[in-house]
DNA sequence: CGGAATCCTGCTAGATACTG
DNA sequence: CAGTATCTAGCAGGATTCCG
């Protein structure tokens, strides 16, 4: 019995090849078009509905609530609603949600890190590949 | 002139919000359905096309070879292919791809850690979720 | 203001078949 | 063995409309 890497049984060899099924799913969750545009929002304070649609660029209603009820529904955020006229809801990060940031910063300063080679790979890569066709 | 993220122009409000679009390229890069899976693949040493195919279960030829120059194209991962008959072609990772590993595990510590609490608060959720309904 | 419901569409990725 | 080419279904996600 060879043991293999599916989405639903992944394994990285650095951990050995039980369970990283695990990163696989949470790979799943945030790497998404818009989740972690939204977490990011909401990491420095609490946010309304329309601000954090305001302050993620480009988004739809449906998207940013489809999001946050992602959010909310695996405990990262919370969601607040104030029963005035009109009415007001605000959401926020919960501590788990903001554990969240770190691996994610790394993974954002990795990115800082590699842009410019991964460009420019990119860039030789393409160049080829025309080359070849002419 | 209020700034907004979008996911070509992203940021996280831990890094100040210049140009974290580099995290939202990244995401859109290894955030898919299987790149993880093959990076994690060859993670420990290079490997041949079907190979991956075998390590990467449930992976379609059409999709590893696309994942494949995708890494291959942004200098994360080389391929070399023997003249010999049959062909053979090995690919494997870059220092560049090597170098990926490590947020990609901080992120994979980070979803061990919160797996169960996840799990936990969605069946929360959909309780909760059932019970309005009833 | 903060959504939910509906409709519609483009792209993704799976299956299949063929090739050097 | 290591791919490419083609076709197609399904779904993610946008636009629009309506509601408390």
């Amino acid at each position: 019995m060879i043991p293999t890497i599916t989405p639903d049984t992944a394994s990285l060899p650095a951990h050995g090849s039980e369970d990283c099924r695990a990163l696989s799913e949470i790979l799943v969750r945030i790497g998404d078009k818009w989740t972690i545009l939204v977490v990011g929002a909401l990491g420095a304070e609490q946010q309304r509905f329309n601000d954090l649609k305001r302050l993620v660029g480009g988004i739809s209603q449906r998207m940013l609530s489809l999001t946050l009820r992602g959010l909310v529904r695996d405990g990262l955020a919370t969601r607040t609603q104030f029963p005035t006229i009109p009415p007001k809801v605000e959401y926020a990060l919960t501590p788990r949600g903001r554990s969240l940031l770190q691996p994610i910063d790394a993974l954002a300063d990795w990115a800082r890190q590699h842009r410019a080679e991964i460009e420019k790979s990119r860039e030789m890569f393409d160049d080829e590949a025309d080359q070849a066709v002419a």
